[in-house]
DNA sequence: CTAACTTTGTGAAGTATTTCACAAGCCACC
DNA sequence: GGTGGCTTGTGAAATACTTCACAAAGTTAG
């Protein structure tokens, strides 16, 4: 989050960033930046900031962005579709190599700027293409089974958009969005009158 | 999540869970899980473990869940698209009532089962209506705006998939889901090699 | 060069969360 | 009805996270 402010801050040329202005912009404290930085290094000048470019150069090399990522997304559904299109994921250097499903309907077709190929070439060019990072937008009937099947074929990271509990090998990383779950977070919030401060 | 797993038990017909079963189903420990339950009220049987239908029941209850709550998706894009055709909203009670944007071409449009609302009419609605909840896919320079005008509309709670940060008054509940940010994340774990375990 | 002012980096204090560990309760079987 | 085997609920301990507060270091102005 850090680093998307100060991408903000570099376009607009600012030279330099406090810890209160990022936590500002950020909705945190001072001390909190201040601490969170400071477990990679010591990036700030007393008296002036934090350097803006120089600082985003450092969180993208911390974030191992600084290369190319291969991505293929598993599901030529709606939220594959709403995946495929976002430009934000090529723009941070993520590449997406290949769209799978296992819909006669949908394979060979084209797809945005790639055409779907059958989900059971996956573990091979995944292979070969040593993509290793996945985004699954499948039912979660499927999840766990197509999931293994990515880590066999070297996967070593999965953002999973299925309601589903998957577990991965301690060796691969998992992210796990559920907007039912997000959604009944709110229910909840409502019904209890939490007075919850809506900085996120 | 033990309400996802605790229905996956009721439906299989399963009468009783154990907090160590329900750990290891969502990944986590028995203490864990009965510290969690513990702070709503003491719903187990010694010896037993938790009678499941009775569980679902009240966790359904403290979320919320027992009410129909009325949606409106502002966005008529992909992301949109992927929300209002998903099943699990109306499963859970969250009726989808509208489809707002601000693209003529979209506007009037046929979309899924609903028709896609001018932007200008969504405060009138809203109040008209009485939809807490509102669901945010739409590019981020427009989101704080939306996001007022909403709040201003009187919604009480918003999901945003915007990637950007949001401001909301404190009596407002917002969660904020950032699929780069995710990926990032995903980035960062590949790039250190954190022995990060992978059940989310 | 000095003095006044800013802002970082970081131990220490303060909170919050998780884990431990065990008494108390419940069931089943004899 | 008593005994043994489970499992909860929960204080206490351990761990993790956040905030405080201030010395150290840099900047700016005169």
């Amino acid at each position: 989050m850090y680093l998307r402010y100060l991408e903000d801050l570099d376009t607009k040329g600012q030279q330099t960033a406090s810890s209160d202005e990022l936590a500002h912009l950020c909705g945190t404290t001072s001390a909190q930046v201040r601490k969170d930085l400071s477990f990679f290094g010591s990036f700030g000048k007393r008296g002036l900031g934090y350097p803006v470019h120089e600082l985003t150069a450092h969180l993208r090399e911390i974030l191992g962005l600084e290369r190319e990522w291969k991505v293929v997304i598993v599901g030529a559904g709606k939220i594959g579709a709403a995946l495929a299109n976002y430009r934000g994921f090529r723009q941070r250097g993520f590449k997406i190599v290949g769209v799978y499903d296992n819909d006669p309907n949908k394979i060979g077709k084209p797809w945005g700027e790639a055409i779907v190929h059958d989900m059971a070439d996956l573990a091979s060019d995944i292979r070969r293409e040593e993509a290793p990072i996945a985004v699954l937008a499948i039912p979660s009937d499927d999840a766990q089974a197509v999931v293994n099947e990515l880590v066999g074929a070297g996967v070593r990271a999965i953002l999973s958009f299925a309601p589903a509990q998957i577990t991965v090998p301690p060796h691969v990383s998992l992210k796990s969005v559920n907007m039912a779950i997000e959604l009944e977070g709110l229910s909840f919030a409502l019904t209890n009158a939490l007075p919850s401060q809506g900085v996120a």
